[in-house]
DNA sequence: ACAGAATAGAGAATTCTTTCGCTAACTATC
DNA sequence: GATAGTTAGCGAAAGAATTCTCTATTCTGT
């Protein structure tokens, strides 16, 4: 039965992702001491993961190389930009809006961040 | 064996708490109407479904009175800012910025809300 | 070429989530 | 106070996600 990738990564997937967009191309192993840092798994259980990713398209993986090298199959942008539509939906029910100004109300944002928000802000005020 | 409320609401218990945001303090059947005009399910599953966000503190329940009423334990707003906090570390690595330009250069905000941000940002740049 | 180590994979076990069937308890009405 | 209808709850089944054990394959150093 093909696996199929459900809307959103679950738990593991996105934290192997994680790593793979620190680390960029990884071997399992590589892989696998990232994730140990953290919790306590077995080497098998990353190489589980990632075959299950790979049957979800969630990775990719060269096997010209050995050992394999996994890299994530669609950028950290497009994959983080997915998540958070989906959290708005669900979530703030479909206001990007709330979700910024709860965001921005909960940070102590920096001087810099501040510019930089408002400078997208004056863009995105221009051609409207 | 107790069951102990995990990092995120599930899937299913999001709609449930989405469905309490909306309704108010509601019955096992108001509720269940609510979710059975988007998915098909039988009324003990969401009786069921309560039960077990009890267990897990997500919801509270008045026995006082009959029909029970189950409401959320904790605010929307309070719960809405507990999962953005956490999207922002597991997805965003602490940065609340990241996703705050993400969030805005993928949607399409009206003037009045580029305005309400625009005020907000203001008010986080003075008292810093 | 061989032994020992690392890597890869398959399948089952485990844990968590969601669903349901069945029964008990309660409510209203006649 | 019998009865039909609604509500509440339990325990098991079904479905997903995650983990492991065990085996096969590949690599490395001698």
């Amino acid at each position: 039965m093909p696996r199929t990738a459900s809307s959103q990564p679950t738990e593991v997937e996105l934290q192997i992702l994680r790593t793979l967009w620190e680390l960029g191309p990884s071997t399992v192993r590589d892989v696998h001491n990232r994730i140990t840092e953290t919790k306590d798994t077995k080497y098998s259980t990353t190489v589980k993961m990632l075959s299950v990713m790979l049957e979800k398209g969630l990775v990719k993986r060269d096997d010209c190389v050995r050992p394999q090298v996994y890299r994530t199959a669609a950028s950290q942008q497009r994959t983080q930009k997915r998540m958070l539509t989906e959290m708005i939906q669900k979530v703030y029910d479909g206001s990007a809006t709330s979700l910024v100004l709860q965001a921005l109300s909960s940070t102590r944002a920096s001087k810099q961040d501040l510019a930089k928000i408002r400078k997208l802000l004056d863009q995105l005020g221009i051609d409207q």
